[in-house]
DNA sequence: GCGTCCAGGTCTACC
DNA sequence: GGTAGACCTGGACGC
């Protein structure tokens, strides 16, 4: 099927908007030039699907290796739509920032869509598994959990369930998934969605103001200023600045020579822009991710 | 080989 | 409200 994109869509540059896309269950295929998953379905079923670009850059085509009904068909555009940020509205955005001469490279370079997960469970799961240690460390977490309690499909695996991480023990996770101190955490959001109590796949389309918004986030255990403020910026939400260890490197490394900062410091020069500050300081930290060396 | 530090932090107890 | 200390893991580094 193909799905049409607004326009300024980049489809690479939304694939490495973040580290997610080096997460199982997603996969880079670089020779293919495809974004390839397991997506599951509302009825349980799985199927492996497949996203490139279209031939005249208009829209994104979505191959399926299963051949699905016309509602599962349907089901799968409305995921690939919120992974993708196709109806994030992006025009306001867009205007803000041109008024700004340093910031006009992110409307030309069409970047600010964040790639998600087709699920805000999925999200905060990787989220978690993000906070206090190296990015290798979370790849293994990630993949531990897809490996070990995700639905087999044709040697590959889809993100296991709330109900299939919440069925196993704390002590599963700390020995076969290396979750270490962040296994009890894991365990209360799984058994929390799973039972219905903590209803986070309506976070996306909450009508709330932002900070009640991280309030309910916050109520998550582990997730703390960095892990809800990242998650916000997944549920579209910009006011936070989630600053962690890489973002402050990154930032002193630019703007001071390496030189440590305050939060305080790189906070003052975020807030004019007010809604969209969280969204500017990523974008500025990422923006070499895009230069020429940029594959896409 | 061993000890220490730290990486895309957070929670709790205590003041 | 602010802060010290504890917490898993695994790679890098110094000795």
């Amino acid at each position: 099927m193909m799905i049409p994109t607004p326009s300024r869509f980049h489809f690479w540059r939304t694939v490495y908007s973040h580290g997610w896309c080096a997460l199982e269950p997603f996969r880079v295929n670089r020779d293919a030039r495809t974004l390839e998953r397991v997506c599951t379905l509302s009825d349980g079923s799985n199927t492996l699907v497949t996203i490139r670009a279209s031939r005249n850059d208009s829209g994104i085509d979505v191959a399926s290796l299963t051949r699905l009904s016309r509602r599962q068909a349907k089901e799968i555009e409305t995921q690939m739509r919120a992974m993708l940020r196709l109806d994030e509205d992006l025009a306001p955005f867009y205007r803000h920032v041109s008024r700004y001469a340093r910031y006009r490279w992110i409307p030309r370079l069409g970047v600010g869509r964040l790639l998600r997960a087709p699920t805000v469970f999925e999200d905060v799961v990787k989220m978690l598994c993000t906070t206090n240690c190296s990015w290798d460390l979370t790849t293994s977490m990630v993949t531990n959990l897809t490996n070990m309690l995700g639905e087999p499909l044709d040697g590959r695996r889809a993100f296991p369930t709330p109900e299939a991480i919440a069925g196993v023990s704390e002590s599963f996770l700390r020995k076969h998934i290396r979750a270490g101190y962040r296994s009890p955490y894991l365990l209360e959001f799984a058994r929390r969605v799973a039972s219905g109590s903590l209803t986070v796949e309506a976070w996306r389309t909450a009508d709330l103001p932002t900070d009640e918004l991280y309030a309910q986030v916050r109520s998550v255990k582990g997730a703390g200023e960095y892990a809800a403020g990242n998650i916000l910026r997944l549920l579209g939400r910009y006011d936070y600045l989630a600053l962690d260890s890489w973002v402050r490197g990154k930032y002193s490394e630019l703007y001071h020579g390496g030189r440590r900062v305050s939060d305080t410091t790189i906070a003052r020069r975020y807030r004019e822009h007010g809604r969209w500050q969280g969204l500017i300081l990523w974008l500025e930290m990422t923006r070499d991710w895009f230069s020429e060396k940029f594959p896409f």
